[in-house]
DNA sequence: ATCATATTTCCCACTTTTGCCCACTTTTTC
DNA sequence: GAAAAAGTGGGCAAAAGTGGGAAATATGAT
């Protein structure tokens, strides 16, 4: 079974749900193909991850001293924005509004897929990202490059 | 079964009962859903166990050194705010005035699910909490889960 | 001991949200 | 071009969350 990859824009509905497309379903085992976990991403996203790949990083939490201030402070930022979600008949996961608004998402959704997880854009947001990166490549190219 | 993810805002009513969200309780074992341990937390909240989840820690605390200062205040401070609350019909558990003033709760609380336990807080000294915490959080996730 | 006050416990009622199902349109596939 | 699958939208029942009343239990003072 090969990564995420693709992207599509699909609509999100007044009850907050939208689909998984069905190429990116395909890419999930057999057995994890019902539940996502979803959360927030670096630079303003919504990351979903399968099942399994979930249970993969919840075994890194597990591993962190819930006695050490720094640990429990990262486990308290991390979970807490998680939240499993199972699909329904048709392939749509319901997303919360808290994650809906900093995604900034609203009527339209770019779905990324990203290897080990999808990623859910404001396809506006997506845009000034790419630009922004791209200012970031040129002056770092002129930094290192130009002399 | 995975641990406690995700958070929630409820209400506490003037009884000082308060809901453990159903996603939350989702996450127990069919046999001890019906307990929880409940605690002072780290950093001025409430942590609450399910009753499975606190044998462990029980186990954890006879493995202390009863000869060792620190070892004993830890005990103490732990057990001591330490009581068994029992899930009424609808979900809600009901936290005694000690607890709830310890953790500066009023009206509201935010509820986050932190793998093996569940915190309970004021949601604006998490607020402060977060704010106080001197990394940013792609530093500690860099830090903490090492790149 | 008795009464008054305060908790606690067990109900029930109400509102909002969620979950489940069905119907329709569009796209893909053969 | 027909059939199947994918994507979109909405209705309805069930569950979740909120609040409050009355009986039972405890607490404390007279």
């Amino acid at each position: 079974m090969s990564g995420f990859k693709g992207q599509a824009t699909y609509s999100i509905d007044a009850k907050g749900r939208i689909a998984v497309p069905a190429k990116m379903r395909a890419c999930m085992s057999t057995d994890a193909r019902e539940t996502f976990v979803i959360t927030r991403g670096f630079e303003e996203c919504i990351y979903a991850y399968p099942l399994d790949r979930w249970r993969d990083i919840e075994r890194e939490i597990e591993g962190l001293n819930p006695y050490n201030r720094q640990d429990r402070a990262f486990t308290r930022r991390f979970l807490r924005w998680a939240e499993e979600v199972v699909l329904d008949k048709k392939g749509r996961i319901a997303i919360h509004r808290p994650l809906i608004e900093y995604a900034g998402i609203n009527q339209n959704a770019l779905i990324l897929g990203s290897q080990r997880h999808i990623e859910f854009w404001d396809p506006q947001k997506f845009d000034e990202y790419l630009a922004a990166e791209e200012a970031d490549y040129e002056t770092l190219a002129t930094h290192v490059m130009g002399g």
